[in-house]
RNA sequence: CGCGGGGUGGAGCAGUCCGGUAGCUCGCAAGGCUCAUAACCUUGAGGUCGCGGGUUCGAAUCCCGCCCCCGCUACCA
């Protein structure tokens, strides 16, 4: 039987996952570091309550959806069930998966806000300021960039219109006499000081709604208004436990012992709305936040969609499986295993499918795979597969057992996941040394039965409690060597972290190599062969094209015309910006403000022929109105311009 | 004076808060063993801890100044 329960609950998190998005490292990080923590708290027998889910609403999933030619409910099911997918794979047992349009929450989050409407910590103001309408973002005037949206870099509004308020300003005192009295509750220590010192510069008040409702949730009594997505996200964390019905059962859990996302969203969010939020309510903070660091490439770059360099682990998971020649499924775990591994959790950290084999090959398939691997026949040979009885002299690695198991639970109480796994790994060194240093196949040649016995019963002992400590990182390799040692049936428990608790008796399987060593020649070739050939597929069809796909319809709802620039100028207080006026075959000239200043000199432009999208809507951008937009080439800074290569009417339509 | 992170043997990092012989992993070299996935075990080579100054009996660690790299803008955790 599994250990009592110790009457402790865990209630752990991660942030829910905007539904637009694919799942990579950064998302998967989050993720298995809080299922394997999630774990570890279950084989220590408390309840755990593990929450991840989806975020679905705001108007650029409609834009998505409408992308695909699907309703908006459709698409969202559809990616939740492939965020479910993703999930699946990568070995994550969450107990509860929750969804921002699910009913329960739509009602959770209008009673906080109707809560909080009533005690005055939401409240009616005019908004001012500039609004990216696709981004459903206000923005101050220095945070806009080049007089556009600093996230889409689309022109941005300038408007004034009643909005709701959250006061989060008059939270700041007590927020930082909280972070005062729980030095713990912000992880690790520097951003803990980061979070502080953003709330001693002052907090504004946090708009949470938006005008245009859309697809998200409606506030109450004022239909015209939707919640804010981020504030509804945020509330995920309640609706998952019941609220507000505190009579539910699950009521229980709260609050989160602890929440776990990525640095970038616990300086202005978790950290400071949301336990504002929480105040305001009335309910108990959480007990831990705690924000890791980031992946970047092996050269240095951060991981990012626009640079097309993010890695999807399930795909890292199978090219690993296929380089190895491991199953999918410990493959997985070796990625799991990877990213608790090799970085500190807090800092960040380096992702490069070299350290990974690297990895593999060192920890997996030469300390773990092979003491399994040379403990295994040696049963099997001198002992028919059958764990001897202990015996006289058995209980040689008794210290180093004991060492590690103190070593992973203090550890996993600070969620040290490296060090954690630094000290079974000091184990596992310890039972390749054992081997060594008692010579079973000597024992062997001399008869030495008795010592024989205790020996394997040792080694085997010692492995039975590594498949125990791996279990939270690498489930399914922990089940694997659970078996092989012949123990399928019996629940692992952290009881059993200890010497000597192996039943003599059971047959064990010696089996395949589970981490089968990688000959990193072989895999550079075929890795670079890989690359070439997708690259080849990437030359051949645009990449976007296969991302998302626009009807020839939407498409006509461009107007771009052909128009001669007529002047080019800097735009006053700007370095990137022209001021151009085009003739477009118009009355007057169209003035057009371009961020073309960095790579262009104004004789370039002049007199040039350029492709103008005559209908975009327009936009001030550094206190100038821009009428339209010139087409230029270039992924993030324009190249080249586009222009028509013969003499055409100013104002000819370009299809 | 914008803010933050970092500069430690060939590579990647820990140690810096609470000064006292510089540590880990990988790689490299030699040896051992033969149970094992050329894996495992032992030993070794390799660092004036970015630069300069200061405090101290003693500094990678504290103080001052300087240099260099990287984020803070990329709808991404």
């Amino acid at each position: 039987m599994a250990e009592t329960s110790t009457g402790n609950k865990f209630y752990i998190t991660t942030p829910i996952y905007y539904v637009n998005g694919r799942p990579h490292v950064g998302h998967s990080y989050t993720t298995i570091a809080a299922d394997a923590l999630a774990r570890y708290h279950r084989l220590r027998g408390e309840e755990v309550f593990f929450v991840t889910g989806t975020d679905e609403h705001a108007t650029k999933v409609v834009h998505a959806a409408q992308a695909q030619g699907l309703d908006t409910r459709e698409f969202v099911d559809r990616m939740a069930a492939s965020w479910q997918k993703t999930w699946e794979r990568m070995h994550i047992a969450y107990d509860r998966f929750i969804r921002t349009t699910e009913a329960a929450h739509v009602a959770a989050v209008q009673r906080v806000v109707a809560t909080l409407l009533a005690s005055g910590d939401i409240y009616q103001d005019e908004y001012q300021g500039w609004y990216c309408v696709p981004c459903e973002t206000y923005f101050r005037e220095n945070e806009l960039c080049e007089g556009t949206c600093p996230d889409c870099h689309r022109p941005v509004e300038q408007v004034a219109q009643p909005a709701f308020f959250f006061r989060t300003s008059a939270y700041s005192d007590r927020l930082l006499a909280y972070f005062e009295e729980h030095p713990e509750f912000i992880q690790p220590e520097t951003r803990r000081r980061e979070v502080i010192a953003f709330i001693e510069g002052g907090l504004r008040d946090a708009c949470i709604s938006r005008q245009h409702p859309g697809w998200g949730i409606t506030m109450p009594e004022h239909p015209e208004h939707s919640v804010y997505v981020w504030f509804d996200a945020l509330i995920n964390y309640l609706t998952a436990v019941g609220y507000p019905d505190e009579q539910a059962p699950t009521w229980s859990w709260w609050p989160p012992d602890i929440q776990l996302m990525g640095k970038d969203i616990l300086t202005r969010f978790h950290a400071t709305i949301w336990p504002a939020m929480l105040m305001a309510l009335g309910l108990p903070l959480p007990h831990r936040l705690f924000a890791h660091g980031y992946w970047v490439t092996d050269s240095g770059d951060k991981m990012s969609k626009s640079r097309g360099n993010v890695m999807d682990p399930w795909e890292v998971a199978k090219d690993l499986a296929d380089l190895s020649g491991a199953t999918t499924a410990v493959a997985v775990d070796a990625v799991r295993y990877f990213l608790l591994r090799e970085v500190t959790f807090g800092l960040d950290g380096s992702f490069s499918m070299a350290s990974l084999l690297g990895r593999f090959n060192a920890d997996l398939a030469n300390d773990l795979g092979n003491l399994l691997n040379r403990t295994l026949p040696l049963l099997e040979r001198y002992r028919e597969g059958i764990i001897p009885e202990p015996g006289p002299g058995a209980g040689g690695l008794r210290e180093a057992i004991a060492q590690a198991r103190e070593r992973v639970a203090a550890c996993l109480d600070h969620v040290d996941f490296r060090g954690a796994l630094e000290a079974i790994w000091e184990l596992l060194a310890a039972g390749n040394k054992f081997v060594d240093a008692r010579e079973p196949w000597r024992l062997r040649r001399e008869a030495k039965q008795v010592e024989l016995d205790a020996v394997l019963y040792d080694l085997a002992d010692c492995l039975r409690v590594v498949a125990i400590l791996v279990g939270p990182f690498m489930p399914v390799v922990a089940e694997e060597i659970w078996e092989r040692l012949g123990l399928a049936g019996v629940p692992p428990a952290w009881k059993d972290v200890e010497a000597g608790r192996l039943p003599a008796g059971v047959r064990v399987q010696v089996g395949r190599p589970l981490f089968p060593r990688v000959d990193l020649d072989r895999a550079w070739q075929r890795l670079e062969a890989k690359q070439e050939k997708t690259q080849k597929v990437a030359e051949d069809e645009p990449k976007e094209v296969a991302a998302v796909t626009v009807s020839y319809e939407e498409f006509q709802r461009l107007d771009l015309r052909a128009g001669k620039v007529l002047e080019v100028e800097k735009a006053p207080g700007s370095d990137k910006l022209y001021r151009l006026q085009i003739d477009l075959g118009e009355e007057t000239p169209r003035q057009v403000v371009a961020g073309l200043a960095e790579n262009f000199a104004p004789e370039d432009i002049q007199g040039k022929t350029v492709v103008v999208v005559a209908n975009l809507e327009p936009a001030t951008i550094r206190g100038i109105r821009s009428y339209g937009m010139i087409l230029a080439v270039g992924e993030d800074k324009p190249l080249a311009l586009v222009v028509a290569d013969q003499e055409v009417p100013a104002g000819s339509k370009v299809r």
